[in-house]
DNA sequence: CGCCGGTTTGACATACTTCAAGAGAAGTGG
DNA sequence: CCACTTCTCTTGAAGTATGTCAAACCGGCG
């Protein structure tokens, strides 16, 4: 299945601040220290399957997965991206819903659940972060709902690459044009956004012709105009308000 | 704004064993009663409106609400249906990113947020709650980003009146023809999942000419043959595997 | 070099929306 | 209690955004 991979301490732990882990002082920061391990899991490898049984809980340390749920047909509709510092696994649950999936080469932070679950009914620090997650998870759960509800092809796919802009670590220099990774294939994004990658791919080569956006290479992009990327979301009025 | 109405003492209530309080001892829910107040909205009222300052966080004792977003131009969306036992809230958030409306006449269980917070953070028996009222809607949000991403028309009404029957207590009974009540229009139910309400209309009528649901009443359903409403949903395979 | 998965683009099909008209219910005021 | 208005709902006809099918391209990799 996955190899295991050097373990960083995690006083020098790249997501140590925003992860579940974000709260905890130097003790905590201890325990969790002895329980964790590393993991690593090959772009295409899945990581949980719906329905397995949950041994573990984990961070994203680096790489992305993608959350996808299937109907028997083959339709199938991704229900949540996760990024480095993101958490997989449910305090209280044995099971998760949907299949996991590594989307890059992804390595995880992992922790064996039961112990995981002691410390967290006895450690504030943690148990408060997880609840955090989990409402950020249920905000962007809640906001993709109305992308997928009510939004056109075009809106989605500007949402999109605004919530990869956001989300992207890469953004804290601005510096334009704003290069970004595409961890997704075309087909993954359509998964994503509840399109054909055919929809994606037109409507991708129409923000660049319109100079929005640039591509060459399959996995990375540019944005040119990010005012007008904004307008396109559909999400705030033309002026800029809300 | 809202009228209050009688409080009904906490051992009494209809929704102990499901609500935030569904885990606390007699000491906990002393505590509870005291704070406590009872808050009725009437059908089409608003209860919360979106970016407005959390004030209090509430149980629905009785009815139902709605949580919904639109976009600018009036594209809605709701992202949420509240029935009694639900929370309205989020522990350590000031503000909701959507509008919470009554869409039947409402009876709320309200709590200061304040003192509720601090009730939260010095009791693992309610906060324990919390995190499973909230993994409980991030796996609701999660199915219905299904729906809203990849089922048809049918399938999405389909999908919708058998939410309603799980969701609903008068199934304990289950006693065929089963009958429902519906509590929202036509056009609440379109913004629901994802369509126009004439499309909602027509939906509806076909399942009623294939007999497997019926009504006159424009708030009540009947379901004749629910092992058809399954297969119509799109979920389970037409054996009822899965 | 030649395969192969991912992508682009075109032509056509269709599920759902939009527009429109009319029929019920439900509320309101005389 | 009955007009009158106002919603909601139903149903039809026509329009359109997106899906489907198909062909060709492109870059990576054995």
């Amino acid at each position: 299945m996955a190899s295991s991979t050097l373990k960083v301490k995690c006083s020098e732990c790249p997501i140590r601040h925003r992860a579940v882990c974000a709260r905890c002082d130097d003790d905590e920061l201890d325990m969790l220290e002895g329980m964790k391990t590393y993991r690593s899991f090959r772009a295409g490898e899945a990581i949980l399957w719906r329905g397995e049984n949950l041994l573990f809980v984990a961070s994203v340390v680096s790489g992305v997965a993608t959350l996808s749920k299937t109907l028997e047909d083959g339709r199938t509709q991704m229900v949540g991206l996760l990024l480095p510092s993101d958490f997989i696994g449910r305090p209280g649950r044995k099971e998760i819903d949907f299949d996991v999936t590594a989307a890059t080469d992804v390595t995880l932070c992992c922790f064996q659940r039961a112990p995981f679950e002691k410390m967290v009914d006895e450690t504030p620090h943690v148990s408060q972060r997880l609840m955090e997650l989990a409402l950020d998870e249920l905000d962007a759960a809640r906001d993709w709902m109305l992308l997928l509800g009510r939004k056109t092809a075009r809106e989605k796919v500007a949402t999109f690459i605004e919530m990869l802009v956001r989300r992207s670590d890469t953004n804290v220099t601005f510096s334009f044009p704003l290069t970004l990774s595409l961890p997704l294939t075309r087909n993954q994004v359509a998964n994503y956004i509840g399109l054909t990658f055919e929809t994606v791919s037109r409507q991708l080569s129409a923000l660049k012709q319109e100079q929005v956006i640039d591509f060459n290479d399959r996995r990375h992009l540019e944005i040119l105009d990010l005012a007008a990327l904004t307008i396109a979301t559909g999400d705030k009025d033309a002026d800029g308000f809300m």
